[in-house]
RNA sequence: GGUUCCGUAGCUCAGCUGGAUAGAGCAACAGCCUUCUAAGCUGUGGGUCCCAGGUUCGAGUCCUGGCGGAAUCACCA
């Protein structure tokens, strides 16, 4: 049991036991002493002021000496003001030491089986343009969820949706035709993904140009854009794409191909995954199906042009059309399809889509719609929505060419990470290919921590000069902290100091056992982070935990400690700060090296 | 205009359900390697927690109203 737990426990009993009432759970307030003060956990008993009529000081002694005459874990307390801080026995913390490192978090945490599982969709890439930085905040953010929820014993099924059809599919697919030339990636030497990303960027210029031309003949941005012949074209091709024509399919099929093989190398990189991939192209149609139903069971309507709408004005969320006049689908038509299929499929306890913040209308409809035609399991949805990553200049505007692109800050990262390896030169011993997957580790290191240490629901800066740094708040850092404590190892097994499978009882003070006490944090850090589908709650941690073994390192030598005990104490809380490190590095889709 | 989110040091960010004197990193300056990895450690300076009210023993945190910023309110996805 959680220490915490067990003083309230006691402490509620003891009121219950002299003053009666059934509420006192909720008055007692417990955190961690503060550093400047003596003591391990302090209660903060203003709350219960009120019931027991005692004066701050008075109440706080009597709860303490309760405590330290009835626990043995409390060694003594001590009050200042209202708080009641207690130090505990020093042989507690060493003995959760060796429970501690007898148990694993990530292979231990019983996963309930024959529960429904948590399915979390992230990525959910449009297949006309590569990934940008925005995606790799989403596929980061995603990955990570999934690990952290199996670390807290969930069953997780980690899903993609690819939105593979639709107008601006048409689109890339179009300008390609026009002016493709038959090219192909592998002619055209350029990685699948770019390569037709380049067609939609040459759709939107031409387009660009015609609009401008129709402006001038008088017509609005909005009918301009409507009258557009390339417009016209491309609503035409999707049309054709509907119909299931086939030369437009072939087309389709092709340029699709291409960038799937581009997005897989993508997500190679990053080392995410995924155990489905849905495809929009797949679903629209049971969307499209479910829709219909509605609308003839009465809970969706139809408007004089033929057009599909659910009326939400009772949610206040206005009207929000589902089908267009000619039948064909719109984006949320898609999602309805997709949700219901996914439910078919895995029967779900947990819905949770990783989309960003410019979205949360988007799925509030969804959920309101998928509830109004009778779905119980929407309930189940939960919109994980995350804030923008923005660059110093502002928005990323693909227009204006300000986009970061993926696979160009993975490739930047690990250069930087190259470069500064090679002035430390502490890798010049080992292996060329050994080097290059540490380079890459460190590379990808920086990145995934740099954008998960944000809290997700806020918009975050990248500054592309400044944010590639590799020291501080980083995780080069953490990771640092990780190779030093295997590098440890190492020189203690070759002076003789064996790893027992328990640490003895010494008496730890300063550092060991502040370093202490916050790997007993890490239990609640993981819950309080699955719950809140919180990443950057275990980044905080594991920073802060790499700080605090730093400063130990520095004041307590390992090697040379002052005696057995001492140093086979200190090398197992080395061991473990390790793992700590390398688990939360790990729930947070990165790794550690052993020498950097 | 409606709705939602955000506003903490020069910059980037922490600050758990309200708790003790608001913390890190970067940047600046000053120290620490013949000793376990200096991608480290220590120290100095740096704050009207956007503003004004309110709630109470106590507010960066909760409420109301302003100000500033972002997103969204598409027959785009």
């Amino acid at each position: 049991m959680i220490l915490e737990k067990k003083i309230e426990n006691e402490v509620v009993q003891y009121l219950t036991s002299l003053y009666g009432g059934d509420d006192w759970r909720e008055l007692i307030h417990i955190q961690k002493t503060r550093s400047e003060f003596r003591g391990d956990i302090t209660i903060v008993v203003f709350p219960l002021l009120k019931k027991l009529k005692l004066p701050p000081h008075e109440a706080a002694s009597k709860i303490g000496e309760y405590l330290a005459g009835r626990m043995e874990e409390v060694r003594s307390f001590n009050v200042i003001k209202g708080f009641l801080n207690l130090e505990i026995e020093p042989s507690w913390w060493i003995k959760y030491l060796n429970r501690a490192i007898r148990s694993d978090f990530l292979s231990d945490s019983e996963t309930v089986k024959n529960v429904p599982p948590v399915l979390v969709e992230f990525s959910s890439p449009n297949t006309n343009k590569p990934l940008h930085l925005g995606h790799i905040r989403n596929n980061l953010l995603g990955f990570s969820i999934s690990r952290i929820l199996e670390a807290a014993g969930k069953p997780v099924k980690k899903v993609n949706l690819v939105n593979d059809r639709g107008i601006h599919i048409c689109k890339t697919m179009l300008a390609w035709q026009k002016w493709g030339n038959g090219q192909t990636p592998e002619s055209a030497g350029v990685k699948g993904d770019h390569f037709v990303g380049s067609f939609y960027v040459m759709f939107e210029k031409a387009l660009r140009g015609e609009i401008d031309n129709l402006k001038e003949e008088g017509f609005s941005e909005e009918e301009a854009r409507k009258k557009a012949p390339l417009m016209e074209e491309a609503y035409e091709m999707l049309r054709k794409w509907e119909a299931g024509d086939s030369g437009t399919i072939e087309l389709w099929k092709t340029m699709n191909e291409w960038v799937y093989e581009g997005f897989e190398k993508t997500y190679v990189a990053l080392g995410v995954d995924f155990d489905k991939i849905y495809y929009e192209s797949e679903t629209y149609k049971t969307g499209r199906k479910v829709v219909e139903e509605g609308l003839e069971r009465g809970v969706l309507f139809k408007k004089d042009d033929g057009s599909v709408w659910a009326d939400l004005q009772d949610e206040g969320l206005g009207e929000k059309l589902l089908l267009r006049p000619d039948g064909t689908s719109v984006y949320i038509t898609q999602d309805i399809g997709t949700a219901v299929i996914r439910q078919e499929d895995y029967n779900a306890g947990r819905m949770l889509y990783v989309v960003g913040n410019e979205q949360d209308y988007h799925f509030k409809v969804l959920q309101v719609i998928l509830r109004k035609i009778g779905y119980k399991w929407a309930d189940n949805i939960k919109h994980i929505s995350y804030g923008m990553v923005e660059l110093p200049e502002g928005k990323m505007k693909s227009r204006e060419g300000t986009v970061v692109d993926a696979d160009d800050i993975i490739a930047e990262m690990e250069q930087t990470a190259q470069k500064i390896s090679r002035e430390h030169g502490k890798l010049d011993g080992v292996a060329e290919q050994d080097r290059q997957e540490v380079v890459k580790m460190i590379g990808l290191g920086a990145l995934k921590y740099f954008i998960l240490k944000v809290d997700p629901k806020k918009n975050m800066l990248f500054n592309p000069d400044e944010s590639i740094d590799f020291n501080g708040n980083t995780g080069p850092f953490i990771q640092y902290t990780h190779a030093r404590v295997c590098s440890l190892r190492r020189k203690c097994a070759g002076a003789g100091i064996i790893e027992k499978a328990e640490s003895p009882f010494v008496n730890p003070g300063g550092k060991e056992l502040d370093l202490l006490k916050m790997l007993y944090d890490f239990p609640a850090v993981l819950s309080e982070a699955a719950r809140e589908y919180n990443p950057a709650l275990i980044a905080n941690y594991v920073y802060e935990l790499a700080k605090e073994y730093n400063q130990f390192y520095q004041d307590h030598p390992i090697i040379r400690g002052p005696d057995e005990d001492v140093r086979q104490f200190r090398l197992l809380l080395s061991v473990y700060t390790g793992k700590l490190i390398k688990d939360s590095m790990y729930l947070l889709g990165a790794d550690v090296p052993e020498r950097m």
